[in-house]
DNA sequence: TGTACATCAGTGAACGCGCGTTCACTGATGTAC
DNA sequence: TGTACATCAGTGAACGCGCGTTCACTGATGTAC
């Protein structure tokens, strides 16, 4: 089972670092040191390479938050500094996917069978922001759903502009994390 | 002259609605009604396509924005909605440049040379919020990179989602551009 | 212990196909005298 | 006006290549008796 793993690794590596078109069957099995025909027994198709690698590799899940414990503004401010790694990491993987509608598709039905997406991190943190109002540690009339929208998306934004420039990491992110955390939030007066 | 352009808007449509993976020479030529020969009378190779399509026919611009003009909450409202359209649009295909990183480095270094890029939109806006705020018609503390980031980001993300979803326009676009500038914006007390 | 067979990870070499690209060509339109 | 040539948009057919995939095979390890 080693070899389906290492598989695994060495596509996830070439869809990061080169990006999907250059993950073609020769270059992942060149890459993982095994023959190209092994690959079809581990996998029925390349397809299916691409979504085991969506699927098992696409860079871990985003901090988890207790609501309740520590201080709201600092806990914000880790969140969204997660979430920009969290973003960077996955970002260049998911923008694969829109290299090809068919394959677009299937990731999706696939995901959403499992109720698990690209909404999982937006929803973590709307559900820790709706527990820390309930605990009167944030202003009561908070729209919720759109300060969790602000915030995970200008993460998401900041990762997308650090990809694009070819960067592994946001730079200056906790800075920035906590200039939109201390713009976009009014704490309990 | 025609024939260009015919062949990029072919080019262009099946980047949008396949992805750049199926947008073949074969494919683009088809659907332009021309033959494959034609292509390279007008195009190096199938990357000045691709490069040219990016350039000239990336969705048009976000909505400029005139200081001190109208009220500043609905300007920011309109200027939302218009990012989240604008960033629907230009995302299938700005999505289809990370699928190939060699493309991504020509489109970058293209881009950056005549001093545009996917900052454009984020700058506009930060440049609108400056001004407001010298006009005294934005609380005068305000950190306009910041606010610019959040709204920016946020609209940024719903199109993406949208995309996603196989959509072609973030759904309830006004009313969520409404709440998020209401959360996030202070205006002048 | 030896022997005969089964299982299983892994491969070399070939396959057909569709890709991007090129080339010699056509046929319509303009132009000089 | 006719004729000879130039220009130019556009094409059919072929090219070599690298792709995804398959197939018959190997050789090491386990297992039954």
């Amino acid at each position: 089972m080693a070899a389906r793993e290492t598989i695994l690794d060495a596509a996830a590596a070439i869809m990061r670092e080169q990006g999907i078109a250059r993950a073609t069957t020769k270059e992942i099995a060149r890459a993982a040191g095994y023959s190209e025909a092994l690959l079809y027994k581990y996998f029925a198709d390349k397809q299916a390479i691409y979504l085991a690698v969506l699927k098992e590799r696409a860079g871990g899940a985003a901090p988890p938050l207790e609501p309740g414990v520590g201080d709201v503004h600092d806990n914000l401010v880790d969140v969204t500094v997660g979430l920009m790694e969290f973003y960077v990491a996955s970002f260049p993987m998911s923008a694969s996917i829109f290299s090809d509608r068919e394959l677009l598709a299937a990731w999706r039905d696939g995901m959403s069978a499992r109720g698990m997406g690209p909404r999982a991190p937006l929803r973590g943190l709307e559900r820790y922001l709706e527990e820390e109002t309930a605990l009167g540690r944030l202003a009561s009339g908070t729209d919720v759903a759109a300060l969790a929208a602000l915030l995970c998306g200008a993460a998401f934004q900041a990762a997308f502009l650090a990809c694009y420039d070819g960067l592994s990491a946001v730079p200056n992110a906790a800075s920035r994390a906590e200039a939109l955390v201390s713009t976009a939030v009014s704490l309990r007066p």
